[in-house]
DNA sequence: GTGTATGCAAATGTTTTGCACGTCC
DNA sequence: GGACGTGCAAAACATTTGCATACAC
């Protein structure tokens, strides 16, 4: 399994024409695992914590590319940071301002809405942002 | 006009329990005059050719309290750094990759997501952060 | 007069950049 | 072999903090 995911990894680096690496591989693989939005710092640790040893420099270059290349999505859950996560299916998040947990969520229909700008202000939409600040379920009296 | 803008910035700030001091009444005012969210680099430029000097720790501090006390919201469109603007009608923004231009734009209908959201998910929803990515009407071909 | 806001300088955290070296194809 | 990725160090920004002084109430 741990097999075929790396196989994954090197195709989805090829599909978009970027050079197989491994550093490239070990962040594609860790995102892919992770069911959190990942920041730079935890990305780099967790390398760490698999024995693979990666510069900052290199993760935020790494990071960057992947943006361009719609491998990941970046995020801004009011940090003052980024976080990535892999591309996949569209869904928002529900970010507990208690205890941190990142929620995923998704059927958000938003395409109605992006519609309506196209035809009311002329604008095209090519991607927005939403995500939800709140207290979870956990974290309620 | 401009003494009527002030006189209501003075009181703005009492009705939060914060001093009323210069340097918080001009980014007041000046947030009230501008459309479009500001970062701090630019609300300290704006007060310089005001001719009003404002260090930019003061001016981090003020937007903290600010936005603690809900006169200003803190945005975030998808740049390394915050952007403010003044707590009014609820709304989100067009924001155009091409020529940087803000737009706002209001009925976005997020209220019934929001029930839906604690009705399915036991997360209450507290607030929430919407943009649009893409390219204006001026910037299309 | 007292508590708090401000300015200044320095520290911290995040992201980018230049350059030499290493590695993928 | 040549283009491109990486590591290291330093720079560039954004934001915060400590402390002495100034100001609001």
């Amino acid at each position: 399994m741990n097999i075929s995911v790396i196989h994954d990894c090197r195709q989805e680096l090829r599909l978009v024409d970027l050079k197989v690496t491994p550093a490239r591989i070990a962040v594609l693989k860790l995102l892919e695992e992770t069911d959190q939005p990942l920041d730079v710092a935890a990305i780099i640790d967790s390398l760490e914590e698999q024995g693979i040893k990666a510069d900052q420099a290199t993760v935020f270059r790494i990071m960057n590319i992947f943006t361009d290349k719609g491998l990941t999505k970046q995020l801004q859950l009011n940090e003052s940071k980024f976080r990535y996560e892999k591309t996949g299916d569209e869904h928002h998040h529900l970010v507990c301002e208690r205890c941190g947990t990142i929620e995923d969520i998704s059927d958000c229909n938003i395409t109605d809405l992006e519609n309506d700008i196209r035809l009311k202000k002329g604008f095209l939409v090519k991607r927005h942002s939403l995500e939800f600040f709140g207290v979870c379920q956990s974290c309620q009296p």
